[in-house]
DNA sequence: TGCCCCTCTTGATGCAGATCAAAGGTTCAC
DNA sequence: GTGAACCTTTGATCTGCATCAAGAGGGGCA
């Protein structure tokens, strides 16, 4: 692979919008990869600003401070397939090889934490362990992948849109209330349907009394029936 | 992860039908993981028969000695969802878990190499280059999955079948013939399609002069105009 | 040779979800 | 504070693909 990579002015992306006091616990919370010791910083995003484009270099890999990411791929007419949403702790950006294979976007205004790519390939060229988690990380995304396809090529509507709620449940649910940072266009975009679809299953769902809107964003959801739910997702 | 597993009866699966003389070639072809020195035999499955099931232990990982497989997964009312085919020299099975994620049967008369999963694992836990080995085959497959992901949520049928035939192309295609080894259905289930959308979509690129069919099966297609086929998948 | 089964194609019809459209609510820029 | 842009819902209509249906090879086997 490249090994040139230390060469690269890194000093552009310097943490200096940081919370005060959080680089130490950041160091602690790169997951798996902690025991990797690697050049470490954090970068702020407004809400709708790219992080990565697809096709890019890859010379980092990412960790959701706070906030959400969404990675997407676009057909040459603008369709769009998200492939994952990503919060506070998530991993995204983390590629064997040399580009990126998706654009990132925050969907919030998003802190993240950068990890030199290059340095971690280095240290797991010759440690195992970290090797490992490399690869425990990307069978996780492969795995979240492959039940995607599933949901993509044989789901109906309903049964994405259930899907979803349970996925994004114990990801987003505290207190009860389930806050949804992305918009129905990007849900629509990440179950392969139109976001007026994505609404109707929604209010469907409401008039069945399996969950509630709070608030007047319609993206402050209470699950009131998560076992129904689930029937409704084969 | 599991220790324990030199104590299961690994002689159930003692090569009896292999071609006399394979083993020393087949220990030379499970790819870069070949200087993982592991228990390796060869077996063969009968067409339509299942190699290992959806969720059972994952003892094995397996290479195609020379057929075809298809992997799937199936919604509990029957609709199923292909993941991939897998053609001579791939590998399939590679589970990071216990267990499989996907059932996998033999589309035609197959015969699989086989590599005992835990001696795989024990080596990669001291040798980084297994590791990064395997981490290789994982990204292969999840590249192949996020692509599956758009083609599964925005591509249209046409769009879907002109995919397909380039993925099958140069993996199939010897003599200026693409031999499928699959049927409509199989392809209409890896592409989230019903089987006669997908026998319209080919007699259409038919009637555009794209393709041909040879012989009376319809299983042998020749490409005419790749440039057309690949201007129709976005 | 002839029959059955399996695969594939093709036509007719139906429907889930897309598209088109409109209106109310919220957020943000100025 | 006001207007513009965006987000969401809901209704009407359209359409691409699914479903239902029929029939034509082809291959295996008795």
């Amino acid at each position: 692979m490249q090994t040139n990579c230390l060469k690269q002015g890194e000093t552009m992306f310097v943490n200096i919008n940081a919370h005060p006091g959080s680089r130490p616990k950041a160091l602690g919370q790169l997951g798996e990869l902690s025991r990797a010791k690697v050049i470490l910083s954090e970068f702020k995003y407004n809400k709708g600003t790219e992080i990565f484009g697809e096709a890019e270099p890859a010379d980092y890999i990412y960790q959701v401070a706070n906030g959400a990411v969404r990675t997407h791929k676009l057909l040459s007419d603008g369709r769009r397939q998200i492939g994952a949403f990503h919060l506070a702790g998530d991993i995204f950006g983390l590629e064997n090889g040399a580009t990126h294979r998706f654009t990132a976007e925050a969907i919030v205004d998003t802190t993240v934490r950068l990890m030199k790519r290059c340095s971690l390939e280095h240290v797991a060229e010759t440690d195992a362990m970290v090797a490992l988690d490399l690869l425990n990380m990307t069978t996780t995304n492969l795995r979240h992948a492959e039940e995607h396809m599933l949901l993509l090529g044989r789901k109906t509507s309903l049964e994405r849109v259930a899907a979803f709620l349970l996925e994004m449940d114990p990801r987003l649910t505290a207190a009860g209330v389930m806050a949804l940072p992305m918009s129905r266009r990007d849900i629509a975009d990440y179950l392969g349907l139109t976001l007026e679809t994505v609404s109707r299953a929604l209010s469907h769902l409401h008039g069945m009394g399996i969950l509630g809107f709070l608030g007047q964003t319609q993206r402050q959801i209470v699950l009131l029936d998560r076992i129904r739910l689930a029937e409704l997702d084969l």
